[in-house]
DNA sequence: CAGCAATGCAA
DNA sequence: TATTGCATTGCTG
């Protein structure tokens, strides 16, 4: 029979080295860093299966002093205490070396060290053959024909093998006389002092001569050098010393049967539990994975009158089986589950129509993926009432920050189940039936973290009114944008030839790269700043050269042109809808850490407008014949949340009195008399106003407004001055985002924000900046959502003809026939100034046009 | 072809 | 070393 091999690891050691080798990001959700302990189980079943090991166990030391402190005191005195993101762990992996059924070693007095080498000697005594596996080399001195050490050079997967050989090898000593080794050069990481003045090399080559250090300091005479001699024999007892605390200990008093420490079937239940709530999602499927779930049964129906007979409960789970392009999809049939039967209907729409009516308008329905089913329902002219639950979006309320989830996700990580391949209606009709589960698993979830009420009266009729913005869309001018994009083209043939000249050559001015070689090589130009890469070449950059060369106003001009066409002009008509004539964008309801949608495909949130080159774009967004575009937007609607949620006075009384902010501001950090304040001085007002709710630095506001830090950090201190209670807002919120470890909006919004206790000054910064910014703008995000839900409700109920398409942030673009406008600009104000009721009064202003960029001012008069 | 870097557009 | 996004081009693996 073949060797039984036992494996010893050195716990200690390799969990410094796996929390040295993974980035302290690696947490839970909670913010408990497991970095260590995920690195040392990876390790730990990559030797399980690579080395198959037969016996193992794993050697930890206690915090209790050893025998090695009371002989030197000063033993390991020069370490540096174990970082507090490390401390925590070692009790969390032996947690998980427990349900693991790993054995642990460790006793009092002793390092892991010493527990291995008496683990080690003795197995070797009792026929094992025994393989170390540690980052310490010290562990090296073990080594016999029997006993090897796998070394942890650095990282986790570094490693090497050193058996006998491979040592006498590279040491050119044998393995006992590492100890004398070190009784002559000392450990600096063990604060261990050896003899001064000897080193690597004359340890060896005295070891070489004189075999021991006994030897060597019973022949101090022969050894050469006359200083060196005088060190060794007046430190001969320290060198003694030295000896016997690198000595690994091989008689510690164990009680052990190595036949116990065979490995158990790990792949077990408590492992499985364990490892869920460490998130340890990648190690899951290295245990076999999650539970499978079963295909459920389901009935087909194949008739209108099987689909009439059927006896729905109240609650009802539906997927509309659809596939295809946007606004194009075919129905393959639907999926139904109550909370007895699952069914799969294979109707076509039309003979659904009736039924998938009486079930909007009478059951409480339950979908996943929900926008996409109800933009078609509505596509069919199916109307939709409310939904009763829908799983992506309860999972984006408790957890904002993550990247969006598929449905399956949801259902390993909320029902730890992981759904097995099959047939196309079979998993649609199973998938169906997990709703009821998620509902049972989230909604308690949701109202744990106070998040019930956004998700019921926001997030979720949210859903069927996004539903209804992306089907109706915007109509869009193909023939503006073609004549747009041909007048780009001119203006970017032109700069391109002139660009070319100036550089004498030709080159990719579209490549930072090139470009930067041309500028700042070529043209010796100076580097004004640098990219990870190389010279940036950014617009800030640009204004800087502006005046040293001919080529650089050319360039910031082409940079200018070519994004307009390239970004906006060029693709817009690619995604403009042959039938209906309009572009239709898809808002993300699940995207944002802070609760904003956002937009996609094209993104119509960022339509440029501040320039006047880039604003005629917005030519291309028209109403249809007979219609017009009324845009309503909040006017600073963030900077108005600020004054509510601080409640400070200055910066409400400015609202109250209906001051222009930034000119309020300027007087205030500038201290003049508000007809005094000056362009120049509002606009940098302007810039701390926004400053304030990004959680600004001086820094920052300094290079925003080109100023020196010196008159940025006066600007910002004069600001908390004026608005104390903004100054309180800010250290409050942050103090409690680290007490809590998140922050919310004024409708209970969530944001964990797990870095902000961090070490890492960047990352703790980032951390307390979003805390600033996440209650303002969310809060914002907030008020603009129910606003859009009751501006929609009351265009229906009123029957106007006039429709929502675009939500930009703080602003509503509504399609309304001509004669309605000025009722439905009055709706429209109406709803969105009283959604929410705050220390300030919220304003919108509004507009109306032909199209989305020559709009006129709007006014209710009374 | 995927993914990253640099750049730049919006609120 | 200012918040939240999306999309482009260039370029690398």
């Amino acid at each position: 029979m073949k060797e039984q091999e036992l494996y010893l690891l050195d716990g200690n050691s390799l969990m410094y080295r796996a929390f040295y080798a993974l980035p302290t990001t690696l947490t839970k959700s909670d913010g408990t860093v497991t970095n260590a302990v995920f690195g040392f189980t990876r390790m730990l079943f990559s030797l399980l299966e690579e080395r198959e090991p037969d016996l193992l166990g794993v050697a930890f030391d206690l915090a209790a002093p050893t025998f090695r402190h009371q002989e030197y005191e000063d033993y390991k005195g020069n370490r540096k205490e174990t970082p507090d993101e490390l401390k925590p762990q070692f009790g969390i992996v032996k947690e998980v070396l427990e349900v693991l059924e790993v054995p642990i070693f460790e006793k009092e007095g002793y390092e892991a060290d010493d527990l291995i080498g008496t683990l080690a000697q003795r197995a070797e005594e009792e026929g094992y053959q025994v393989t170390i596996v540690t980052g310490d080399r010290d562990n090296l001195q073990l080594i016999t024909d029997n006993i090897t050490v796998m070394y942890n050079k650095r990282g986790i997967s570094d490693i090497i093998d050193y058996d006998l050989e491979k040592f006498r090898e590279e040491y050119e000593l044998e393995p006992l006389q590492l100890i004398d080794k070190k009784g002559l050069m000392g450990d600096n990481s063990d604060n261990i002092p050896g003899v001064d003045g000897i080193g690597k090399k004359t340890s060896t080559k005295l070891l070489k001569e004189f075999g021991s250090l006994e030897n060597v300091l019973a022949n101090i005479d022969r050894v050469g050098g006359k200083k060196r001699k005088a060190t060794l024999r007046e430190q001969a007892d320290r060198a003694k010393l030295s000896k016997k605390l690198a000595e690994i200990k091989v008689d510690v008093p164990l009680e052990v049967d190595f036949s116990e420490l065979v490995l158990s079937d790990y792949k077990n239940q408590q492992v499985y539990d364990l490892f869920m709530e460490l998130e340890f999602s990648s190690l899951i499927s290295q245990i076999g994975g999650h539970q499978k779930l079963e295909v459920t049964d389901y009935q087909l129906i194949e008739s209108q009158e099987g689909l009439e007979e059927l006896e729905l409960t109240e609650q009802v789970a539906i997927t509309l089986d659809l596939s295809g392009p946007k606004l194009e999809q075919e129905l393959a049939g639907v999926a139904v589950v109550t909370s007895e039967q699952g069914y799969y209907c294979n109707l076509t729409i039309d003979k659904l129509v009736d039924w998938l009516e009486d079930i909007f308008t009478n059951k409480k329905v339950l979908m996943v993926g929900a926008k996409e089913q109800i933009r078609y329902l509505l596509q069919q002219g199916i109307e939709v009432k409310e939904l009763s639950f829908e799983p992506l979006v309860a999972d984006y309320l408790l957890k904002p920050s993550e990247k969006e989830k598929g449905f399956a996700e949801l259902v390993v990580s909320h029902l730890q189940r992981e759904i097995e391949d099959g047939a196309e209606e079979e998993l649609l009709v199973l998938q169906t039936s997990l709703l009821f589960d998620l509902e049972e698993e989230l909604l308690p979830k949701l109202e744990d973290n106070e998040l019930l009420s956004l998700f019921t009266e926001i997030e979720l009729p949210l859903v069927s009114m996004l539903a209804q913005l992306e089907l109706t869309g915007i109509k869009v001018s193909s023939s503006e944008l073609e004549r747009l994009s041909t007048k780009l083209a001119e203006k970017i043939a032109d700069l391109e030839e002139r660009a070319y000249q100036l550089a004498g050559e030709e080159f990719n001015l579209n490549s930072p790269k090139q470009l930067g070689v041309i500028l700042f090589e070529k043209l010796g130009l100076p580097v004004i700043k640098r990219t990870k890469t190389g010279y940036s070449t950014s617009a800030s950059v640009l204004e800087k050269l502006k005046g040293q060369h001919d080529i650089i106003p050319l360039i910031s001009e082409y940079r200018t042109y070519t994004k307009l066409k390239s970004t906006y002009v060029d693709p817009l008509s690619d995604y403009i809808n042959q039938q209906t004539g309009r572009i239709h964008t898809t808002f993300n309801q699940l995207v944002t850490a802070t609760g904003r949608l956002s937009s996609a495909e094209p993104n119509l949130q960022n339509i440029p407008i501040r320039t006047e080159e880039g604003r005629e774009i917005r030519q291309v967004f028209v109403a249809e014949e007979g219609k017009k575009l009324l845009a309503a937007d909040y006017s600073q609607v963030e900077l108005r949340v600020l004054a509510h949620i601080s409640q400070d006075e200055g910066l409400k009384e400015a609202y109250q009195q209906g001051l222009d902010i930034h000119t309020k501001t300027a007087s205030e950090i500038f201290e003049l008399a508000l007809d005094e304040v000056g362009q120049e001085e509002r606009r940098k007002a302007k810039a701390v106003n926004f400053g304030i709710a990004y959680g600004i630095s001086d820094w920052g506001l300094a290079k925003r407004l080109n100023i020196t830090n010196q008159e940025a950090k006066e600007y910002i201190e004069l600001y908390f001055v004026r608005y104390p209670k903004v100054k309180e807002y800010i250290d409050n919120t942050i103090a409690q985002a680290k007490e809590e470890g998140y922050v919310t909006t004024l409708f209970d919004r969530k944001r964990y924000l797990p870095q902000i206790n961090s070490n890492n000054y960047h990352q703790r910064s980032f951390a307390e900046r979003m805390a600033i910014n996440t209650p303002i703008q969310g809060t914002a995000a907030d008020i603009m959502k129910l606003a859009m839900i009751e501006v929609n409700k009351a265009l229906k109920e009123k029957s106007f003809d006039a429709k929502v398409l675009l939500q930009v942030h703080d602003e509503l673009v509504v399609e309304v026939t001509e004669s309605e406008i000025e009722a439905v600009n009055r709706l429209v104000t109406d709803k969105m100034v009283s959604v929410v009721e705050l220390a300030v009064d919220l304003e919108v202003d509004s507009k109306v046009g032909d199209n989305w960029k020559d709009m006129s001012e709007l006014t209710i008069d009374n």
